[in-house]
DNA sequence: ACCCATGTGTTACTGTATAACATATCACTA
DNA sequence: TAGTGATATGTTATACAGTAACACATGGGT
């Protein structure tokens, strides 16, 4: 598996995002509840966008809830709180990489294998702040998304002309 | 009617978009039949983005086409030729006010009144680019939109709090 | 014991988008 | 001139994405 397009210790990788937002819940008092523990662990095993219906098919193989709301409101749960986010370009969802830094997330999307990483934009987000104030526009959200190819991908042509 | 957030003279500036697209499609050999010309003024004629349905709904009142394919087909064919954007943040579409100069566009959206109006986003790009190279992805589109408030609506705010 | 806040279960629906196949038009050419 | 291919439109049916509204469950505070 790999983030970044690195290979890295999945499991760890998982359980260490896990606990993070356990903390994190602790700390708010916010109720990490089974649903929503699930839906972060589906986020967490795919370092890729999901579908809110194939996370609902997941959850109903286990019992867990068989109808739409139950995952949208999981999902509001972890976007709300910054667990997760939603990658507009696909209508899809996505474990949060940066917990506990403010985000300004920039997303690089591979249109090949769907693989999803989180980067920081702090810059690019600044750069269109200053565009956006020639104009009086306040800006409240920035969504800052790339579609490409990752380094696997782009070899995988090479070899695939 | 205002864009950048300033009044303009709305005739004046659907009738130069739609001279410009006639021009480059002559240009490109390209067909500008009757529903592709005719949504590509509704979306001139509001500078906003605005849905596939609600686009429908005009062209089956004007007898353009009734099933959703078509409106489909004609905004794939704006969009592909960079006659017009998809706004991914509202799953709705715009007129492209940049025709000709090779895109980056970003988008500033109103979260009160709607209006949406395109920037120029180079260097934003550009700063995502350089970030991007670092993990060795290739960046083939970049999405930008910024949600706000433009002016106008920061002074509605004003007035009622 | 009661209330209230929060979370879940369920039904039904709205909104967004596409696959697949039929038909039409027109330019090219055998 | 009929035949063929490319492009565009018409239509049916369906898939995918998201929400409103109401019923029920739980658990903490008074």
């Amino acid at each position: 598996m790999d983030i970044g397009f690195e290979k890295h210790d999945h499991t760890a990788c998982v359980n260490s995002g896990l606990a993070r937002v356990v903390a994190s819940c602790q700390d708010k008092g916010l109720q990490f509840t089974p649903v929503r523990r699930r839906v972060l662990e589906i986020l967490l095993e795919h370092h890729r966008a999901i579908g809110a219906y194939e996370i609902l098919d997941i959850l109903r193989s286990e019992n867990l809830g068989s109808q739409p709301p139950v995952v949208y409101r999981a999902l509001d749960f972890l976007i709300n709180n910054g667990f997760a986010h939603k990658i507009e370009r696909v209508n899809a969802y996505t474990a949060c990489t940066h917990i506990g830094f403010d985000h300004a997330p920039a997303f690089l999307i591979c249109t090949s294998c769907d693989a999803v990483v989180e980067t920081q934009s702090e810059m690019s987000k600044e750069v269109l702040s200053r565009a956006a104030k020639g104009t009086g526009f306040a800006i409240s959200r920035v969504v800052i998304e790339a579609e490409g190819h990752c380094p696997k991908c782009q070899e995988a042509t090479h070899d695939n002309p």
